[in-house]
DNA sequence: AAAAAATATGCAATCGGTTTCATTTTTTAA
DNA sequence: TTAAAAAATGAAACCGATTGCATATTTTTT
């Protein structure tokens, strides 16, 4: 390895002491313009490369953001990661990101990982098997901020965004209801994460709100893979009655079970009338297209991460947040595989 | 803040220098199994983390990997970088991740920071606008190890990652031309990319292959975005005579091209046979499902971070590495938007 | 021109783990 | 029993930037 430059080095080139070439780099006041010139000229023709690791040292932070998703290839994800890496990138913060393959065991040793690298907060989307949050007790206790993202835990904790599944569930079924649907099935994912927990709610409140009687085989528990739409749909044709509407939580899984239907003949949206969740370019490919509860997974990303900058700098200054929880609007978006006679509309528009 | 416990303090509580404290920890033989013991309850007691800054600042490394890629948000990088985080994690690297955005500008920003938050190593997707690589200077200089996947400089430069890109496209026009096409369209990205440029031959030799003259408008440049598809389409309608064949470089611009035939009535794969690019889950959920060129993500970035954890690890010990390219395996998936007669199959297979 | 104030710079300690080299303790060999 | 070898431990330097406090220099005020 190469001789590293420092700015003791730099120090010596041009007869100054470290704490002025430190106090330079950094832009200090206390020193003057013509001084700084030097230095940074200096700086620049020696190949001066700042080490971080003596300035995190004494610093104590990291400028590094720790971020832990289930899954980095699903669409959602990526999304919200990537609007999470716009809003770091600009405000000079890193990402270190990992994935927990919705397994408890490894986003607790992903939060070891993170809280060992000395981020300096983190964002989380829970796996599907997490109740407890006790792995994160670390980073509450030191202050480290921790924000959830979509999949929040069920407990009182400290600041998170996601949409309101119920509503949005509830706004689904309820278009079903209008479309003439009298038999609604939903497909759902573990309903230990509040997400599908909470369309679970919303999707029965849809069905009381009419006075239909709520059954419980109609709901179908699935990993929501892009092999479970088989699994449903087979499930969905041994049930009598059989259902003439299904929602499903996410699109891909809702575009395979379109698929297993019109393997089976069954019309969508006359027989069977179908939604996703997600708003993936999928819902807008498939035939007849999904209707869809657009989910906006780069703002997510976006406002989780700028709600965490906002606690660092506040952490910064001393000053202590309230709890929150922000929920971003979602968008119905209603399409073909739901639209069946215009007069089942009862309000003639669309 | 907390105090925060040190090996001082570990030392202090049980009368052992600083020396053997740190020795124990990190398990160096020649401290004895009983004092290891002991300072290991006596750190676990305490409740003592190790400072990361401390170490890397002595130790010089960071066990962070870097890595750039134009899109977070797109299929096949976050199958590449979910096949990475999975390697990275077992070999316990942590994964500091950018998006380029397809922007040279912001991947000579994003080189930059990574190269000043001292990763041990880099992955890297260049961006479309790269041509050339000087901004890696600094990491070349250092020896600091940087692997390319899919996509690669056209220059000579250390390692990389890819699938062969023209054999591909050259098998799926081969396929096409085998179906009965006489006059196919190729629509691709930017050329400045060695995955576009290496399809662009291997679908002209293709076509020469069998003695077709190859017409410069039927390669349609595009982004390849879901809404390039209407644009792609309407350029071939317009077209004299009409291309029967169409090789698009992904899938989600091939499945829109696809529905914008469809809305147009034309018939695929009887009018216009379509092949597209990955073998993303909307190519087997689009009606007729897609013929494409499965691409292994995952396994690139499984790959790519392999050998780049090797080559860290050959630096340690000195070793010096050769430059490699490593060609992985794609393979083409032929299915209903190509199969036109079984007749025109000459193997009769299938 | 002297005193006071403002500005600029430097000394030395600090952050906390690692490592070289020396020293002490224990074990083995003679 | 003593010398030699091996094992265990420690003192102190080191990695390189930051910062509280002190000092030196310049500018402003009187």
């Amino acid at each position: 390895m190469k001789k590293e430059i420092t700015i003791y080095d730099i120090a010596e080139s041009i007869g100054f002491s470290p704490t002025t070439v430190s106090r330079a780099l950094s832009n200090h006041p206390r020193v003057k313009e013509n001084t700084k010139i030097k230095i940074f000229e200096a700086a620049a023709k020696l190949g001066y490369q700042s080490n971080i690791f003596a300035s995190n040292l004494r610093r104590k932070h990291t400028f590094n953001i720790g971020v832990i998703v289930p899954r980095l290839n699903s669409p959602f994800q990526s999304s919200a990661l990537a609007g999470m890496e716009k809003v770091a990138s600009q405000a000079g913060y890193n990402l270190i990101i990992s994935q927990s393959l919705e397994s408890l065991t490894k986003e607790i040793a992903n939060t070891k990982t993170m809280f060992n690298s000395r981020v300096d907060g983190l964002l989380v989307s829970l796996a599907a098997d997490t109740e407890a949050i006790d792995h994160f007790e670390p980073f509450f206790k030191k202050e480290i901020p921790v924000i959830f993202f979509d999949r929040v835990p069920e407990q009182n904790y400290g600041m998170g965004v996601v949409i309101d599944n119920e509503k949005a569930a509830f706004e689904a079924t309820a278009h079903l209801i209008e479309q003439g649907c009298k038999n609604i099935a939903h497909a759902l994912g573990n309903l230990k994460i509040n997400v599908y927990a909470d369309r679970l709610k919303g999707y029965q409140r849809a069905l009381e709100s009419v006075g239909i009687r709520h059954v419980p085989q109609n709901v179908i528990l699935t990993d929501l893979s892009e092999e479970a739409g088989e699994k449903i749909v087979s499930q969905l044709m041994e049930m009598k009655p059989r259902p003439d509407g299904l929602l499903v939580s996410n699109d891909s899984c809702a575009a395979s079970c379109l698929v297993a239907l019109k393997k089976r003949g069954i019309m969508v949206p006359e027989e069977i009338a179908l939604v996703g969740f997600n708003n993936d370019v999928i819902s807008r490919m498939v035939e007849p297209n999904l209707t869809t509860v657009s989910y906006p997974g780069f703002q997510i990303g976006e406002v989780a991460m700028e709600k965490l900058i906002q606690k660092l700098v506040a952490n910064e200054s001393g000053i202590r947040q309230e709890k929150e929880l922000i929920i971003l609007p979602f968008n119905l978006l209603i399409r073909a595989s739901t639209l069946r006679t215009v007069s089942s509309n009862k309000t003639g528009k669309l």
